[in-house]
DNA sequence: CATTCGTGGCA
DNA sequence: TTGCCAAGAAT
């Protein structure tokens, strides 16, 4: 027979969160707190955007550029939506960018410019779905509200040593969650609970000896942490093959394309190309004399590989595309573009240099 | 409920 | 090299 476990205690997290929380560029620690001093909804808001499925190691300098660049929601809310999209750039998830402005338009026009307080109110607005209401809500305002993020999940499956999987398992783990949430700093306790996740409650290899809610957890006492959460199988990515045109006028304007604001890359610059799949048809932007790259850019996204086909043309002033635009070059940074389209850049760059 | 939607780091 | 994973939302 084992031991009996202890219900784990919201205040013993609380104590190691005092002790051990990261010092992040969006977080106001609990020393500050307890000073009175409080989180400025609009970067809890923006830097929970960020975090979303994306690591604070690759949130980090995104969050810098755009509290420097636009300290204030009214700031960002009259951004030009190509400077937004273009600051994002390499980010991923570029919906969120579009909701991001969405939503700060909406805070500015709709909520004189103060950001709602309440859960129910914050997930009327784009981008914010119910962990992001449940987080903004719980940091920046200190309510007692349920935040369950991917961390969460995990840490909670472990305390009970849940074994059902994923995405079954999350109505169970989120009342696990409701029930050890408290009504002291619970803005604290949803970082702390997140900070657990992230540095000691990991996914491989977690740190079970260092962990104030050992005693406490199931999976420890079964030896079964690292197995949880079950997650469903997921599907092998099919590959899919594509053309990109990458035309530099002579006087190094570069011939672009903005993507439609629905679907993959929406609202983000590219170059022409033609669609991505099995058989890509040729879809020259411009008649030129196109030259093609020995190597092929190669990206994966969340769902398929992509290999792209890289073709170039230096083009005379006089030409006119039949579709995209002309940027010249200081307008240009290649650092505007998502990944794949600055991967076939890159190529592009060096093979012309080399010629 | 399942699918779509990025990227970089890591084992 | 491959698969897995990260403070999810929208449809």
């Amino acid at each position: 027979m084992s031991a009996p476990r202890e219900r784990p205690r919201a205040g013993d997290l609380l104590d190691w969160y005092d002790r051990h929380a990261r010092d992040l560029p969006w977080r106001v620690g609990p020393r500050a707190r307890a000073e009175g001093v409080r989180p400025d909804p609009y970067r809890v808001w923006l830097s929970e955007v960020m975090l979303q499925q994306t690591t604070v190691a690759a949130v980090k300098s995104y969050y810098e550029t755009f509290t420097t660049r636009w300290p204030t929601v009214q700031a960002l809310a009259a951004a030009e939506d190509g400077d937004v999209m273009a600051a994002w750039a390499g980010l991923g998830y570029y919906a969120r960018a579009r909701n991001l402005l969405k939503c700060a338009r909406a805070v500015a026009g709709d909520h004189g410019g103060i950001f709602p307080d309440d859960h129910a109110t914050l997930l009327t607005l784009p981008g914010i779905g119910r962990y992001t209401a449940a987080a903004v809500s719980a940091i920046a305002f200190d309510r007692p509200e349920v935040v369950v993020d991917g961390n969460v999940e995990r840490v909670m499956a472990r305390l009970h040593d849940e074994h059902t999987p994923l995405p079954q398992a999350k109505p169970l783990l989120t009342d696990f969650a409701a029930r050890l949430t408290p009504d002291t700093r619970p803005g604290c306790y949803a970082q702390a609970v997140m900070d657990l996740g992230a540095t000691i409650c990991t996914p491989r290899n977690p740190a079970c000896g260092l962990c104030p809610w050992r005693r406490s957890c199931a999976a420890w006492q079964a030896g079964t942490a690292t197995e949880l959460p079950r997650k469903a199988p997921k599907k092998r990515k099919p590959t899919r093959l594509g053309i990109a045109y990458l035309a530099r006028r002579v006087d190094g304007a570069w011939l672009l394309e903005r993507r439609p604001d629905s679907g993959l890359l929406g609202g983000m610059l590219g170059w022409p190309g033609s669609d991505w799949g099995d058989d890509p048809q040729e879809a020259p932007p411009i008649r030129a004399e196109w030259k093609t790259l020995t190597e092929e850019a190669r990206h994966t996204f969340t769902h398929f590989h992509l290999r792209l086909t890289v073709r170039t043309a230096l083009l005379p002033m006089d030409r006119r595309p039949d579709r995209g635009e002309f940027i010249e070059l200081p307008d240009f940074r290649p650092s505007d573009l998502p990944t794949v389209m600055r991967k076939a850049f890159d190529l592009a760059h060096a093979g012309m240099r080399k010629s």
